[in-house]
DNA sequence: AATTAAAATGTAATGATTATAAATTGTCAA
DNA sequence: TTGACAATTTATAATCATTACATTTTAATT
């Protein structure tokens, strides 16, 4: 289903997470920004039009979500956490110039990993580092 | 070469690093035990035969081997910064329930990456989590 | 409307990392 | 060998993201 085109308040009833207005606002945010925000960012949009809006309620959320599994940590840099609607797999990539991360689509069927065999894996995390296209224009 | 055979002090002067007793002795800890270690497990056992020795040293002398680029950083959860002196690419597998790394050994020029042609890719990491064949059998 | 539970909020506490300044050690010329 | 300067280490304080906790607000139920 497209994320974009989901009816939130439903969504997050199917997965077992009361509507508030502020759980709706920040997945909403989420869904229609997919731009992989930190709590601050998150934060400082929102706030905008919820004036009562608390950082602790961003966190609350944000940690019910995960438990909920309906969003997704990117953990790219330490001290810097963001978080992601999209929970199918796909990679990311972080550009040191700007700081915008990307969604990249791999295809994992392709990697056969001897060493994991033997492991239960539960989750799995590809991201990349470099300079986008866009910088890479702009630096010429 | 075979990190665990080469000499330290050596390997330091080549990569521009002056070998001081810290230097030698933080690297040495990471080379012999390979066990993606936070700063705080190396300065605990450090700490134990080097009585004087402060955590800003390990903190200082860590961002000096990674500028040196001798040692890689695995940020796997969130507040948990690894570091990891096998700088060839491999990725990762953390279990949920022990905390261990592992290595794992990937084939990355099998993941041929649409999305990245455009894009100049300095680094890539993968990671796994999920529960070791050790804990599995335990668990039993 | 009253009662109770859930959610949101504000503030304080925590803990990893960084900044800063002082002390120690190493280097090298005189 | 000594003195002076630079590099390194150390100890302490500051920072900042996150979490804990207590209070207030909102929602649900009778």
């Amino acid at each position: 289903m497209e994320l974009s085109n989901l009816n939130i308040e439903k969504y997050l009833k199917q997965n077992g997470i009361k509507p508030s207005y502020q759980r709706i606002k920040i997945f909403e945010y989420l869904v229609k920004h997919r731009n992989h925000p930190t709590v601050d960012i998150i934060y400082q949009e929102l706030v905008k039009n919820i004036p009562t809006l608390s950082k602790t309620t961003v966190y609350n959320t944000l940690k019910l979500f995960l438990e909920k599994r309906i969003i997704q940590l990117i953990v790219i840099e330490e001290n810097e956490t963001r978080y992601d609607a999209d929970i199918t797999t796909h990679a990311h990539f972080k550009c040191e110039k700007c700081g915008r991360v990307y969604d990249i689509r791999v295809d994992l069927t392709e990697m056969k990993i001897e060493g994991l065999k033997t492991f239960q894996v539960k989750e799995n995390h590809i991201y990349f580092k470099g300079i986008c296209e866009k910088c890479l224009k702009e630096n010429k």
